[in-house]
RNA sequence: GUCUCCGUAGCUCAGCUGGAUAGAGCACCGGUUUCCUAAACCGGGUGUCGCAGGUUCAAGUCCUGCCGGAGACGCCA
């Protein structure tokens, strides 16, 4: 439950009795809890978006909102403040709804059903299987795995996919690479030519096709045995990269690949609907503007005509040769996306990747006038060790994989550092800074909350002997004692989740979620301290075990909140540490 | 040249998709442990929210233009 989402209905229903005009536009009314909490534990801006619409002013407009909101049971007080904002506070009993409802639902509170009936398609990673997971690749496949989460608790239809080109130029020279490896594997001595990959990772591969397949490929033409080194690493390689997703808790429900896409007729099939549209011609395109190319020369090719949806040029769709360019199979692969009746399509992409938007979405509109196509960019990740930069260098093969990091930090800290600002903005990751036990480091801080949560729990059964503890009867406790202003704080925040989830989910950005839990962590370890200077804001208190069995369900609310929240970011929360 | 994103405290960044007096952390200064985890908390802020217009009851948030930064713009992948 929604508490927010519930007052809206409120005052919507408030409204429907003061007599106003018929057919007013109540879509601009929110309830929100106000910045300052001195103001009132809801705020609502009804007063003023309608004031114009009803012919009346905002301030008189909320006098007779309030009248009806203080005449319900669940609203204590309520008042017009500045240009007409109506404030109100709940009752205590109406905070104590929230409190139980939380313990009721576990850490299914925060669900919504904000995107039910809603088909969504997150695409992540898609990392080609070149090599083992790395750093760079990190980033985006947290955002997408926890973006992915995010949604499904907002109650859309999720779907994770993974897609791979394992057919382009770029696959034939790791199956080359590996051919190399392969007759190292067999006892040649060999070196890897600039162009191929030097990682070491592919001796590996080449050591398992030695002992799959013997000397089987030795001396033969490059034509007989490329195609099955390239299937041979190119499943090698996949199987690595789930593994390495798996240490972070990844996990994708479908993976697609290129091959697929063009051997089953996807590909044909998009062309020819592009064809039928009439958007396929052949044509000439003028040289590309604002970079110098001492190449170019005008040829007539085979053209889409993605300028119809908002692109600034239209696109080759293959090349003077005859043969695809690269963006027919993406073409293809989209086609198969909505096809498979995807409402909303996202793609988590690193942001080098920019023009990639502008030239999908048109096929997209091109191939459905419903579904919608997001990318999500994120920037780049700056890994530092003590404060210095490390460097990335993928030619060298010299690249902090994520299996280090893991192994380093922990999947944990890893999840919830790529998660520490806006998708779109650089990122710093210092291995030294994750580790780190203090307030600096916000795994730790949030994590650190939730054990002295439990920690409060498993003290009061020794302190309170007599007293039930047990989620039965928190859940059945008196919680209308809650009611100083401490409290109600504790409260407030938890009851936000929810509102967070949904905005976190519309907005696609699952960064949200580790600011809320900053906060909800904060918030707690306040109200602790509190309980040093001041007996009567402790958790156990044996001289009152009313508020003390009601104090003790806040905290599981808390706990439960925090849990919920690592949840989504897919942080296993911690009892005790 | 065109497009996208960014510009908020000394530093790193939030800012709930337009709300009231713009907030955290770091750094700096001071305080708090016979008591539920001090791995924490509390107090200390003179910010042209890049600049200039516009929209509105209300703009850090939306629109336009400019300045500054990053990235993207080929039949390459």
């Amino acid at each position: 439950m929604n508490v927010f989402q519930a007052y809206k209905s409120k005052i919507t229903d408030v409204l429907g009795t003061l007599g106003l005009p018929d057919g007013m536009d109540f879509s601009r009314v929110t309830v929100e809890p106000p910045r300052d909490a001195s103001h009132g534990d809801m705020a609502t801006n009804a007063a003023m978006v309608l004031a114009k619409q009803a012919g009346q002013n905002p301030r008189q407009l909320g006098e007779a909102i309030c009248e009806k909101l203080k005449a319900s049971n669940d609203v204590k007080e309520a008042s017009v403040a500045g240009p007409g904002f109506v404030n109100f506070r709940l009752s205590d009993s109406a905070w104590a709804d929230v409190v139980r409802d939380i313990l009721q639902s576990g850490t299914a509170y925060g669900q919504s059903d904000l995107g039910k009936g809603i088909k969504v398609n997150i695409e992540y990673v898609s990392a080609n299987p070149t090599g083992p997971m790395h750093a760079g690749h990190v980033r985006g496949a947290v955002i997408g795995d926890v973006l992915a989460g995010l949604m499904a608790k907002a109650g859309y239809d999720v779907t994770r996919e993974y897609y791979f080109n394992d057919a382009g130029a770029q696959v034939d020279v790791l199956a080359r690479t590996t051919h190399l490896r392969y007759r190292e594997a067999l006892g040649e001595s060999i070196e890897i030519p600039e162009g191929m990959y030097p990682g070491e990772y592919l001796k590996d591969v080449g050591n398992s096709l030695a002992d799959r397949d013997g000397d089987k490929w030795v001396g033969k033409d490059e034509a007989e045995w490329i195609d099955p080194v390239r299937t041979f690493a190119v499943d090698y390689l996949i199987e690595e990269i789930k593994k390495d997703l798996a240490l972070i808790g990844i996990k994708h429900d479908v993976f697609t690949n290129e091959r697929e896409i063009v051997e089953n007729g996807t590909l044909a099939d998009s062309f020819k609907k592009l064809e039928d549209l009439g958007l396929i011609y052949q044509g000439t395109l003028p040289p590309p503007k604002g970079k110098e190319m001492s190449d170019w020369e005008p040829v007539e090719l085979t053209l889409f005509r993605s300028s119809n949806f908002g692109d600034s040029t239209d696109r080759p769709l293959k090349k003077r040769d005859g043969t695809w360019a690269y963006i027919m199979p993406d073409i293809a692969y989209h086609y198969d996306k909505v096809h498979r009746g995807f409402d909303i399509l996202i793609n988590c992409l690193g942001k080098d990747h920019g023009g990639y938007l502008e030239r999908m979405r048109p096929a997209v509109k091109a191939f459905s006038n419903k579904a919608q196509l997001d990318v999500i960019f994120n920037g780049i990740v700056k890994i530092l060790k003590n404060g210095e930069p490390v460097k990335l260098s993928k030619r060298s093969g010299n690249l902090i994989t994520l299996r280090e990091m893991v192994e380093e930090v922990g999947a944990g800290a890893v999840r919830f550092f790529m998660l520490a600002r806006t998708p779109d903005s650089e990122l710093e990751f210092d291995f030294t800074k994750a580790v780190e036990q203090s307030k600096d480091n916000p795994v730790f801080y949030v994590q650190y909350a939730h054990a002295r949560c439990h920690s409060v729990l498993r003290n009061a059964k020794e302190a309170l002997p007599d007293l039930d503890t047990s989620e039965k009867a928190l859940v059945a406790a008196d919680l209308s004692v809650l009611k100083t202003d401490d409290d109600l704080a504790l409260v407030r925040v938890l009851a936000n989740w929810p509102r967070v989830v949904e905005a976190a989910a519309e907005a696609r950005e699952p960064h949200r979620i580790s600011t809320y839990l900053q906060e909800v962590a904060a918030a707690f370890h306040s109200f602790w301290s509190k309980g040093r200077d001041d007996d009567s804001l402790r958790f156990i208190m044996p001289d009152n075990k009313p508020l003390s069995l009601a104090r003790l369900a806040l905290v599981q609310a808390m706990a439960t909140v925090i849990a919920s929240g690592l949840g989504v970011m897919g942080v296993e929360p911690v009892e005790e540490m």
